[in-house]
DNA sequence: TAGATTGTTAATCGATTAACAATC
DNA sequence: TAGATTGTTAATCGATTAACAATC
């Protein structure tokens, strides 16, 4: 496997996930490149491109098989095991994700929710209970927590990266609308949800 | 201002934008793309071709006014303007976006959500009354909505869309976790929030 | 076998970076 | 004026697409 993919190729593969497991879905056993393009929207030489960076996973003359495409990806996605998350934040964010259903469909368990408001703490969410926020570090070390997911506002953001830099999480997801930023190699994904809107506008600004 | 600016730029645009406020609220006057470049993480090089794509909004020898090129930006995406928004979907995600702040702040106004269950119709979410879904379309045209943002389950949003497909929305903003389509000119955004996380996943399965 | 379709190399296209003349 | 920094052209880099030999 090449060590060296490029991020191109991986924000794509998330999309691959979803039409295969579609695909999976409706009884589609094998599908050419050809095929998947119609329905993906890529190329046809990009898609055995990306999947080339990987592996040679199609047949010539046949395509390839959904159900072990579709494994494979899963696998390169990490999906093939578990994670277990926190919430930091029960605000509106907080308990939307904690509700997500697609969350729970592929590994991810969400084991505790840390919350600063008395009001909250105590509370269950989708069965999950919420805990004071000063239990945060000791919870996750206890629980070995892989993903923390921040939906506090934007400025306790920071100061929880800090705190979460200490502890064992491998990545955090972080929803408050800045950019946090870390010492050590902590993954960090800040999701802008607003930045797609202001694309959309951008394009229907004129009509 | 070229009127093909690449999707690259554009996608880039929020986050100058966001960038800026910052500055401005902490009351920088002016700034160089080189200062820029350190803070925004961006090549001093692709700030000044960026921002070249829409005018000279620099100085020779000076850098930028932040405030004006705040205002530049600002315009390009459209935000000068104010927008009209509906949420189809009083779901927790719903409910969540009908009580984000961020969203206010930028001129969209949510003049209404739609929802098929009784048990949620009537009620008030962030001072925004929830109305029966038949009522859609016509609320749609006599409110002058620009933008749709769905909130339903996957098996509604492509239902939803062929019913916006005919109104008057000039954009679509889908959280369903599947790619709605359209036939007319309607601009859509499908958000898939779980595609970040399995980005992540898959640059920490093996720590 | 003949047809289909992959895996992979080469060609093209587009985006980013470097360089520097223009100019404030 | 001298120094700084833009706007813009040219060079480089990387990603996408095309082409086709390999092979099922």
């Amino acid at each position: 496997m090449n060590e060296n993919i490029s991020m191109a190729v991986i924000k794509r593969l998330p999309k691959y996930h979803r039409y295969l497991r579609e695909l999976l879905k409706n009884d589609v056993n094998r599908i050419s490149s050809k095929e998947l393009s119609n329905i993906i929207g890529f190329t046809a030489s990009q898609i055995r491109q990306d999947l080339n960076n990987f592996g040679g996973f199609g047949q010539q003359g046949y395509g390839y098989d959904v159900s072990n495409l579709f494994d494979e990806i899963n696998t390169i996605l990490g999906l093939d095991e578990t994670y277990d998350t926190v919430i930091i934040g029960a605000g509106n964010l907080g308990h939307a994700l904690a509700n997500y259903s697609c969350f729970n469909n592929f590994g991810y368990n969400l084991k505790g929710i840390f919350e600063i408001s008395p009001r909250l703490i105590g509370m269950q969410i989708s069965n999950v209970e919420v805990y004071d926020i000063d239990l945060m570090e000791s919870f996750i070390e206890e629980n070995d927590i892989d993903i923390a997911i921040i939906c506090t506002n934007i400025n306790s953001a920071q100061k929880i990266t800090n705190r979460l830099e200490k502890t064992k999480v491998k990545a955090i997801w972080n929803f408050a609308p800045v950019d946090v930023v870390t010492k050590t190699d902590i993954e960090v994904q800040n999701v802008h949800l607003i930045d797609n809107l202001l694309t959309l506008t951008y394009f229907i600004k004129d009509k």
